[in-house]
DNA sequence: AGTGCGGCCTGTCCGC
DNA sequence: TGCGGACAGGCCGCAC
């Protein structure tokens, strides 16, 4: 799925056209997606007017009066604007129409996606409680990641891509991370040093960061919201790369699977 | 409690 | 050309 850049990204692009603007119409064009879609949204949204737009880890959150609309793009989804009467792509499974025609679309071939109302705190919710740190905020530093990782057997990079450690990081960036700080992917949690700790939050926080900066990575679904790729494709390591030689010492990079996720890393730049 | 796995969906790619 | 299996950016629930 998009992770936390994209998702950022994806926020950033449709924040100008969404505030301040009332939705005047909700179409539904599928059950459900990893929730049900709740058809009583096409009651409840008529009317509202969106008051802002924020991230929660991959989560975004439509702020209108009365409540909270919830977005989750999944492995594959992402938001789309469209000009009124442009029809209707495969899989765009949801749809607001704004005050002023235009047309905001999830599209989700996987549908892995969520789309929820939520009528009081977001943050009460039960996908909310219990989240990590954001890891762009200060409380996702060093020794915190000491602190949760103390006798953790778990690898480090599924560690790393647990929401209620620290939000936002998924399998790409999780790599990309581990690369740039020098450690495998396999190590052990628990032996993490001080300052293994301390190369991993700046690795995360770096790359989240340049992604951001660059609108994301692009595989195959991605776009942002104007249906345009996000480029830090062009700038991963070793994510997708195995067998190509490292960028830092030119050993052939390693692909294995760890926690059921392709794992990819430097077995020279990146020692067990 | 922490850990690992299967399942949710659909499309694509690869080997036979 | 067709088919089965593995795999894909996430996350939850369920076993041990």
């Amino acid at each position: 799925m998009p992770e936390l850049p994209e998702v950022e990204t994806t926020r950033h692009g449709i924040t100008p056209h969404l505030i301040g603007r009332t939705v005047t119409a909700v179409i539904l064009r599928a059950e459900k997606l990893r929730l049900p879609l709740s058809p009583t949204l096409c009651s409840l949204l008529p009317g509202r007017r969106i008051e802002g737009v924020t991230r929660r880890g991959k989560y975004l959150l439509l702020t209108m009066e009365g409540g909270t609309l919830l977005v989750h793009l999944g492995m594959t989804g992402h938001l789309r604007l469209a000009a009124a009467g442009t029809p209707p792509g495969r899989y765009d499974h949801f749809e607001l129409t704004l005050d002023n025609g235009n047309l905001l679309r999830l599209n989700d071939p996987r549908k892995f996606g969520t789309v929820l109302w939520l009528n009081s705190d977001p943050y009460s919710h039960p996908l909310f409680v219990g989240l990590g740190p954001e890891p762009l905020e200060d409380d996702f530093s060093a020794a915190y990641l000491y602190r949760i990782s103390r006798k953790r057997r778990v690898a480090v990079k599924p560690l790393l891509m647990n929401s209620r450690l620290v939000v936002g990081v998924g399998n790409i960036y999780a790599n990309e991370a581990l690369f740039r700080a020098g450690i495998a992917p396999s190590r052990a949690a628990g032996k993490l040093t001080e300052v293994d700790c301390e190369r991993l939050v700046v690795a995360v926080k770096a790359v989240l960061r340049e992604a951001i900066v660059l609108g994301g990575t692009t595989l195959q679904d991605y776009l942002d919201v104007e249906g345009k790729p996000g480029y830090f494709r062009l700038e991963l390591k070793v994510y997708g790369r195995e067998g190509e030689p490292c960028s830092i010492c030119s050993t052939p990079l390693q692909q294995s699977r760890l926690g059921g996720r392709a794992t990819c890393w430097c077995p020279s730049c990146q020692p067990d």
